[in-house]
DNA sequence: GCTTCTATAATTGTGTACAAATAGGCTAAT
DNA sequence: ATTAGCCTATTTGTACACAATTATAGAAGC
């Protein structure tokens, strides 16, 4: 698992220098720059400066750049020259594709190579049932970004077939932006407590060895989930339906 | 449709001088060093000069380094300072998992967005079928392998879903030099025969608009073709079976 | 007042020199 | 003869200077 919370600046300085091997160094540029833009560090639209940026890591331009240009490929960052780096933007419509595809992707976490449930695995998702029910208690934007990338990485654990992985993975970090982008804050309470249910019945499921069951209960809460957030973009601005405010 | 057949070394650079933005001469640097890679004008194993390459491309090294990073990134080129740019091998049991995924995604190509089929796209699948047939009589190594390329492409129209374009086409690009690598000259005219088979098959279905049928019938050959492969390799060797040599 | 052109500042792209790392050969000691 | 250590050549990685490109602001003309 290479999911660190952001670190401070120096830290991260600190730790390319501790890295022995360039491909090391690539990977904390990458792992940081990548947590920044999904938990909206950087929101859409930023625009980052190379310069700034390797300052504040304390290389120069060149490795800096390796990062960038596979962030650009995964689509999350577009550079032209003479405009600058920009944090793309997360449209639903747009990424109406990655989810179908994703939900599809995800049946096959159940067929393709499924982990063998240990003891281990079980633990790992009730780690994160435990998150999911504190963070019930007392709802934070961060703390949902958080929990929700975390959570995806333990359900990858459900397969072993690598090239499943990685394009999972490139397909989760497309879209996972989207929800910290449309759920107003009146509404965050009720979506951690629609993720808590998920995560509950999937450990569950989990805590009897049942993948497909896991993998069937994902992709529903995707499904569902799209689904919200459809209903929420198209009435966005139009009303806060609730009294309260 | 960005495959051009690999081009001589003067006309690249002379597109890359045309070209008017980083992105196209980018793009021209990675098709052109992608196909040499997959048509094994560089065999698995070859180790790669970025100062060379920069020279025959006529620029510096640094643009060049961009399109080996997502090579590199795409599984196809492993670097390593020190040590050289090398060319990844392909390995059967280990792209086992890719071709598991791939006759996966080949079966959600008829299912998600799939297109409309027209006379363009039936006209397509027949070119492809006359290529395959001239093949049969005539077969070659590096005929094949850009038919079998260019194939793939066609295919790919019969989905509209963007990202299963992607992760479909970097799946393919991963497994497709498995074919030139495992196959033996005195097998090469019984595989070109059945490959002109699966055209037929997918062109007759295609001409249907079954577009579900072709990708149910293009799944099926994906499996057969992996077993021929397993067989190929586990008999590599130990036999030539028949009694010419 | 509005438009258009120009100059300028800011940003990424490219070229190049040098640093870091590795493999392979050579030497010397056992 | 073999093995350990070192040295050198080769290659990628990094830093930095400069070129190319673009947006913006300002001035001039209408």
């Amino acid at each position: 698992m290479n999911d660190k919370p952001d670190l401070d600046t120096a830290d991260i300085a600190r730790q390319l220098e501790e890295a022995t091997s360039a491909q090391e160094r690539f990977q904390i540029l990458f792992f940081v720059l990548r947590d920044r833009i999904c938990m909206l560090v950087y929101p859409p639209g930023t625009q980052l400066s190379e310069e700034a940026l390797a300052n504040e890591f304390g290389i120069s331009r060149s490795p800096l750049r390796k990062a960038l240009q596979i962030l650009e490929a995964d689509g999350l960052l577009r550079s032209q020259q003479g405009v600058g780096t920009l944090v793309t933007e997360v449209d639903l419509d747009e990424l109406q594709q990655v989810y179908q595809l994703r939900m599809e992707l995800n049946e096959l976490t159940g067929k393709l190579s499924p982990a063998t449930v240990d003891a281990a695995l079980v633990q790992a998702f009730d780690k994160i049932r435990v998150r999911a029910d504190v963070l019930r208690h007392a709802p934070s934007r961060s703390g949902f970004a958080r929990l929700n990338i975390d959570f995806f990485h333990v359900f990858q654990l459900l397969s072993e077939n690598q090239p499943l992985h990685d394009v999972a993975e490139k397909l989760f970090y497309q879209t996972c932006r989207i929800w910290l982008t449309l759920i107003p804050d009146q509404d965050l309470a009720s979506e951690v407590a629609v993720f808590c249910n998920e995560v509950e019945d999937i450990a569950k499921a989990i805590a009897t060895h049942d993948v497909s069951a896991a993998a069937l209960i994902r992709r529903a809460h995707l499904s569902m989930g799209f689904k919200r957030l459809r209903r929420q973009k198209s009435g966005a601005g139009a009303e806060s339906t609730d009294g309260a405010s």
